[in-house]
DNA sequence: ATGGTGGCACCGCCA
């Protein structure tokens, strides 16, 4: 089983290096983030087309999260109970034995505002839903963009980022929060140290050729779903050196499932 | 170098 996680910062413009990427890397599941696009203008037809199957629960402009899968999904769930909102930033589903939880976790936009304070609520009640819905000892996967970097190696200048938007310790906490409820970050089961980065500064010329970038995007697994994974690498999108705001796909090999 | 980019909305907002 190959899992990966992308976040498309608009998938509609991003969709023809997409289908590449599915079509060279033949993933089982490819979790997106960040579609900004509203269900009626997915484009849908287009994975359909190419073979693959896509669930999407997004909206206009901003957020927006979907799955693509060679199979069918089992089961779908669909937004994030909290505050009765619309929630457009969880899209889970059953493939087999196997459940796979895509999320776009707020960005919090600054230290203090109303928006960093729903980004913490948003953590709790993400972690209730892993609690009401699943056990740990069962397989899971969590992946998509956490939109923190929870220590000092997985951003550039931890010193310079502390206690900002990212790299603050109420996230720190909040991530750990959820992590605690019984998940394994795969990607540092195969690799430690700093400079393995999945987003970099897209305002900064250069950021990507300097490495001036974080680790936020990251897949999880439960027990029976980390001692199974065999291997787990970020992949740099194919446009990255262009577009520096494009972030990289991560994916996960897992034996069985 | 306290700058700078990009997507989508709309005449700014968010990342």
């Amino acid at each position: 089983m190959r899992l990966a996680t992308y976040n498309a910062n608009s998938i509609r413009v991003r969709l023809p290096s997409v289908l590449d990427w599915l079509a060279a890397n033949q993933p089982d599941v490819l979790g997106i983030q960040e579609t900004k696009v509203d269900d009626p203008e997915f484009p849908a037809d287009a994975f359909r087309d190419a073979g693959w199957h896509v669930e999407f629960h997004g909206q206009k402009a901003r957020n927006g999260v979907a799955l693509v899968s060679k199979s069918a999904p089992d089961e779908l769930v669909k937004g994030l109970a909290l505050d009765g909102e619309d929630d457009r930033r969880l899209i889970a589903a059953r493939y087999g034995d196997l459940w796979v939880v895509n999320t776009y976790v707020p960005n919090g936009t600054q230290v203090g505002s109303d928006k960093f304070e729903y980004k913490l609520r948003w953590f709790d009640a993400l972690r209730s839903f892993f609690e009401s819905r699943f056990s740990p000892d069962q397989p899971v996967v969590w992946m998509g963009d956490v939109n923190v970097a929870p220590t000092p190696d997985d951003v550039f200048d931890s010193e310079k980022h502390l206690g900002g938007i990212g790299h603050h310790p109420a996230e720190f906490e909040a991530l750990a929060k959820v992590v605690g409820w019984g998940w394994t970050d795969l990607f540092r089961k195969f690799h430690q140290g700093p400079g393995h980065y999945t987003f970099w500064e897209f305002v900064i010329r250069g950021s990507v050729s300097k490495n001036l970038g974080w680790r936020i995007d990251h897949i999880y697994g439960t027990r029976p779903v980390a001692e199974r994974c065999v291997d787990c690498r970020i992949d740099k999108a194919p446009r990255l050196q262009e577009r520096p705001s494009d972030h990289t796909y991560v994916v996960a090999d897992v034996e069985g499932f």
